[in-house]
DNA sequence: ATATTTTACTAACAAGCGTTAGTTTTGCTA
DNA sequence: TAGCAAAACTAACGCTTGTTAGTAAAATAT
């Protein structure tokens, strides 16, 4: 049966793609070396590129992957029927809990997508860009409707984005405060330091 | 004359150093060759160890001098005759500043230090982490002031240092915005989510 | 059970890496 | 101008890199 063999594949594949992402967290993507990959799996390095076409193919899965997650949750965010503020703060925490659920994928994509190859680095640059300016513009609605006070909808969106990317500094040692506590906090001071 | 000899040596490695910041910044460190570099220099690689010990070298100059940069300023802010909060905001805008004007040493400090070596690595980190609780403390003290709301110190802190660390976004199209709104609408936010 | 496909293996490649040794050029000092 | 130290060069080293070719083992389908 076809389906199954490729659903084994598959499943192979996607093990390769999630330690190849630990590995890239860890080390970087370019300390990380196939034949450490392929170890870490228990085989050879040749033996990768029978699931995969290069270490190439590693980062395009992680980046273009959160690329798409990110935007399928804009497209819900922005027809959910709410207020702007209340898109905004989804947003907010939607980058949290990303951060706290899926942090290896983050990580790796916010400090690794550089590596990417042409065309696949325009693309995935161009995606980001876009995806920048519609959380802007939900910001700027929120201007708008003076729900929010009076700053610059993509400065708002760098504070916002990058706070949220502070999470990776707490992920080092956890024990001081826990997960809850950290979203509750970073929510109520970028929130209410954009309150009106 | 021993002295010019010295200033001379000095300053080819200052240079040297320099523009092995632009291309750790481009290409991160372990994307940098040595031959690269010394191109860049119009110079052969080999050469390169005339002024320096070898590619480690490079980055814990880099690394080190934001520490000892950083540590300085917090000194000064420590013993500054103002409020707590008046400290933390000096700290924000500190921050924001070394990011508009120390870009690129910034930014492969907190992208690349993973790679420098034990025990450089240990000593790195045990810096980082004091510097995080000196400012923790700060924050702490503004909140015993009743000056801020009452957030978890060290949640504020990432929040703050990561937001600003944002800037880096901006830095790769800065049409839209200028510096100086950056800087306000960044402390706005941040400050006015702190504040009670 | 046999045939076929999938997945692992060994071996090796060309290229690039950081670095060293030894030598020549450069530029300053006496 | 002779001597000397600094800084450049050429050549090469041992090692690691991503990847390919060819082959054996394992799993699946007929």
């Amino acid at each position: 049966m076809a389906k199954a063999v490729s659903e084994k594949t598959l499943s192979r594949r996607v093990q390769i793609v999630s330690v190849a992402t630990r590995l890239f967290h860890e080390k970087g993507y370019n300390a990380t070396s196939m034949r450490h990959l392929a170890e870490q799996l228990g085989m050879e390095a040749a033996s990768l590129y029978n699931h995969i076409s290069g270490k190439d193919a590693l980062l395009e899965q992680i980046c273009f992957d959160m690329a798409t997650h990110y935007n399928a949750h804009m497209e819900e965010v922005e027809t959910a029927t709410c207020t702007a503020i209340e898109r905004v703060e989804k947003l907010v925490r939607f980058h949290i809990g990303m951060m706290l659920t899926h942090f290896e994928e983050v990580y790796v994509t916010n400090r690794d997508w550089k590596h990417l190859k042409e065309p696949l680095l325009a693309n995935f640059l161009q995606q980001r860009k876009a995806y920048e300016k519609r959380f802007s513009k939900l910001v700027e609605q929120a201007v708008l409707a003076h729900e929010i006070q009076a700053v610059h909808p993509h400065a708002a969106v760098l504070t916002i984005l990058s706070a949220v990317r502070g999470i990776e500094f707490w992920q080092r040692n956890p024990r001081n405060i826990s997960a809850e506590q950290l979203e509750e906090d970073m929510v109520k001071i970028l929130l209410k330091g954009l309150r009106k």
